[in-house]
DNA sequence: TTGTATGCGTTATCAG
DNA sequence: CTGATAACGCATACAA
């Protein structure tokens, strides 16, 4: 048997060649005949080492291509890292540009950021919450209106969390939002100045906050101008395309037929320009449309679609901002930001 | 002043209460009256120790709200936790579902997923690349067809790292592809069966190797098929709705304009659609399109776009998958991955 | 300016 | 079955 090192730590034998990936800085340490922490302070601290100290240190590591191990610096310096942003549905068009938001933010702190995209699946958002729970993640975003599987309300009170988008008042946690009722009624309101009466609306699921405020929206318009709510003007949607397209079949079927419909979401709103045309209608000189999030296809359907931008990118922006301020100040910073949304003119609505 | 605890390590005082974010392994074992090592294996191994006791760490781990600490537990045992995903462009349609799909198989190995937006900065790029070689991420999924600024062939050619969707056959990494090639060649060749003749090409950006590639299924095409190559049917494009929507506008401006565009993606094949409407041109009586990719938007433009559809849960998989393998066994096992096409017939196309 | 020693929170080893 | 102890890789207080 050959002998093992003397002192306890000591490493068997110094490795010949150890993979790049696995080197250590005690490794730089000894092949530049100075001590970890030297090193440590070369790499980290340049100032703090004498100058041909430093170089020779640094040299070596740049020949050895040793990188310091990213862990072990976590374990010893309590740092935040990163946030994760946890979306349901990863290809809806929606996130991206208010993940790039987000992204944008946290790089500028030096945070990176991992995404998790749920489908729904609480299987799914357990295991992301362990993330968070096990401090490898030191923030949430979350960009649907419930926390997710094994987060408690009441871990979710002391921990840097904030919900984008959709709300959940009942938890009570820092947001980002924005009006959907009083956008919703502004949508309404931008149909009724030009003349319609009968407005129909296809609503998003209702089982999502975000679509009963804006269905809310819409009865408040037609409340405050005196008209009726009809039950045969709402089409129950989904957000989706297809369901969009059936339910403006539905509605533009019905004997005395809307002039103009309301739909929850872009993507529905499409569907239903598609929805008219299966019906032989034609927007907007058969029916008017206008949706809700500006999203790409919005500018490329045709015609282009008359809707309310919801400031994504901000809105991302936003989210990390709370969230590094709640890192680094502690949750009781917690703050509810509301940003403002804007009416895009295009070509679905016209005047009658 | 108070006595400090008489063993070096020892707390200094039982804090009061500690937030439960902040708790160890120590203090539950204290509580419990065993050692860590005992509330280690009674939460991760729960077989090795006696019922018992069992019962009693994990009630008051649950009690007290404990998490175990997923750095302190990474840094210990050297298991892959995490790949990162990078593309260039986050909201581009065509990575969503291919994330997606990796996103299950390494879920399926309890291995979490990053996903970085780099819009093509090196500054960017440097982060994530530092993220690889700090260990923080186990595996690399790329997107584009270059390593990230920081990493060097030379490392890249022993880690785990997969291109996927676009190629650079001069890196020698395991990738998991297409034959853009091969698939441009049977668009054009869809074409031509319906007796087409004359038929233009919008390219990608040709910086990208999948541009050219795709370019050169075109040529050959053509060259099979012993048409010439006409300078003036090429527009180049840059994979966006805009330029294609331009480049669809100068084709079809041509004296002899063509009978058929052949796009290099979707998004430029829905914008060709616009450009020919710009002109008064319908597509597919005036000018067929087909396209590539198979983006929800060629679903749903009109008309239907006809075009070839890319697996992209798939990739996503295999490369997750790839990774995997790389990881446990060694980047020795590197491996190409082909995967095929489909063509999904519409109505963007017209026999002549 | 540099080195020594310690601990971040966990788990593996080994002895009891 | 359980406990003591030593790492994992790094950064810092403190001593030199």
């Amino acid at each position: 048997m050959k002998d093992k090192a003397a002192k306890p730590g000591g490493r068997a034998a110094p490795a010949q060649k150890r993979p790049a990936h696995r080197l250590t800085m005690a490794d730089v340490a000894r092949r530049a005949g100075v001590s970890t922490a030297t090193v440590s302070r070369a790499l980290t601290r340049p100032d703090q080492v004498n100058e041909k100290t430093r170089d020779l240190v640094r040299g070596i590591a740049e020949e050895l291509g040793f990188r310091p191990n990213l862990i072990g610096r976590q374990l010893r310096v309590r740092a935040a890292t990163s946030l994760l942003i946890l979306v349901q549905d990863l290809d809806n068009p929606f996130y991206a540009e208010l993940i790039k938001g987000a992204e944008a933010v946290a790089r500028a702190n030096h945070l990176s950021v991992m995404v998790g995209g749920t489908d729904g699946l609480e299987e799914v958002e357990q295991l992301y919450s362990e993330q968070f729970l096990g401090r490898r993640v030191d923030g949430l975003v979350i960009l649907f209106g419930h926390l997710p599987a094994g987060i408690s309300p009441k871990m979710a009170e002391h921990s840097p969390i904030v919900l984008v988008s959709e709300d959940n008042p009942a938890l009570n946690l820092s947001s980002v939002l924005v009006d959907n009722v009083g956008w919703a009624e502004r949508a309404m309101g931008y149909l009724m100045e030009r003349g319609h009466r009968r407005i129909a609306h296809i609503t998003g699921p209702l089982a999502r906050i975000i679509s009963r405020q804006r269905q809310e929206g819409y009865w408040n318009a037609l409340a405050k101008a005196g008209l009726p709510q009809d039950p045969a003007l709402e089409a129950l949607g989904d957000f989706s395309f297809e369901r969009g397209r059936a339910a403006a079949r539905e509605l533009l079927s019905l004997p005395d037929r809307p002039t103009a419909i309301f739909c929850a979401n872009d993507e529905a709103a499409v569907g239903a320009i598609l929805g008219a045309a299966d019906l032989g209608l034609s927007v907007p000189s058969d029916v008017s449309l206008i949706g809700f999030d500006d999203i790409m296809l919005a500018q490329i359907s045709q015609p282009p679609l008359t809707t309310i931008r919801q400031p994504r990118q901000q809105m991302g922006a936003a989210a990390a901002q709370l969230l590094i301020d709640m890192i680094e100040h502690g949750p009781g910073k917690r703050a509810h930001k509301q940003l403002d949304c804007e009416l895009i003119e295009r070509s679905s609505v016209r005047s009658i």
